[in-house]
DNA sequence: GAGGCCATGTAACATGTTACATGATTGT
DNA sequence: ACAATCATGTAACATGTTACATGGCCTC
């Protein structure tokens, strides 16, 4: 029930309507846990309801505006401080690596260098966004700088693995041609 | 629909039964594709009737074994081949980083450091396995020894990573302390 | 004959995605 | 007046988890 503790923890930043909710979720969290609009307005009310958020403000086009209430911030606290994360990992990218065998070498290595420039990529984006965003010292601050620099560290540790994965492939369809 | 694949792609190997299904699940794909038991009997009816398994075998205990059709084949081929894969990551690990400064800096350091310790312990069940596993130079070892790999570099990065931001944290700590 | 493993399946629920539906307000 | 954006919500469907239910076979 993540989803719940992202939206709590964003309002505890600050009060927000569901839209504006959305594009929080849409610029600082896509990457660690996006949500679909239809999410969000269901667990608003939801939450809303279980006493966590409140309405503190109605704006035009039926805006409400959500806060968390005292309950809710007990009830991220527990979450943050008493509960362990559940790391459940799918990852269909590593599921295709241990079928690979069934496309010809050409073909894997072509899906790990697509691999590889696709971290790469990402990886130039993560450092456009390390020049560009002013760290302001703030808290919140320091908490994007550890979430960034993990995206950083990942995205070249996959690069390289690729890059590597890719040539343990070519390496030994090299090495049968040889043989014959 | 990866579930589907992955069940493709083991029985692509060898048939099996739903039981063995789960086992070979719980040996090789855990940390890449954990399936339940229910999901897996399910979705061996559902393949079967899409005619991309079949029941090879009957034997005691109602046991059903199942192999891949040709058909199955050319769509494990397809997907593997011709579509790209997913890559929604979802971290509650990361997420709960965002959220750190609601800690005291003593918790997320904390927090971090059991991070770090588990990445450890991770790494050296890994370590073990790479020991242990008899890599017979088949094709299916290649493909194994990538995605283990990958596991170790993952791993030995998280571990990394942790340690360091627990230093960012405690180090902001120590130099606001270090101020008053 | 008893306990452990083999073996399959269903039901209820939680979570997540896509598509649809509706309409107000603001800026040009 | 038109388009873009703000704003909320519902419905249908897909996927995944947990718990329940049942019973056969094998070894000691």
């Amino acid at each position: 029930m993540s989803l719940r503790h992202a939206m709590l923890g964003l309002l505890a930043e600050r009060p927000s309507s569901g839209y504006d909710l959305m594009k929080r979720f849409e610029t600082s969290l896509t990457n660690v846990w996006p949500a679909t609009q239809s999410q969000v307005y269901g667990e608003l009310g939801k939450l809303a309801k279980a006493g966590l958020l409140e309405v503190v403000a109605e704006g035009p086009r039926g805006r409400k505006e959500y806060a968390i209430t005292p309950e809710g911030r007990a009830e991220l606290r527990h979450w943050l401080a008493e509960t362990r994360p559940d790391r459940s990992r799918r990852s269909e990218m590593l599921l295709r690596v241990f079928f690979l065998d069934l496309l010809t070498p050409l073909e894997a290595v072509a899906y790990l260098s697509t691999e590889a420039e696709r971290a790469a990529s990402l990886r130039a984006d993560l450092e456009q966004v390390k020049e560009q965003v002013q760290w302001d010292d703030g808290p919140l601050s320091v908490n994007g700088r550890l979430a960034l620099e993990y995206g950083l560290r990942l995205s070249a540790m996959q690069e390289e693995w690729a890059r590597w994965a890719a040539e343990q492939i070519g390496g030994t369809q090299a090495a049968e041609a040889g043989k014959s």
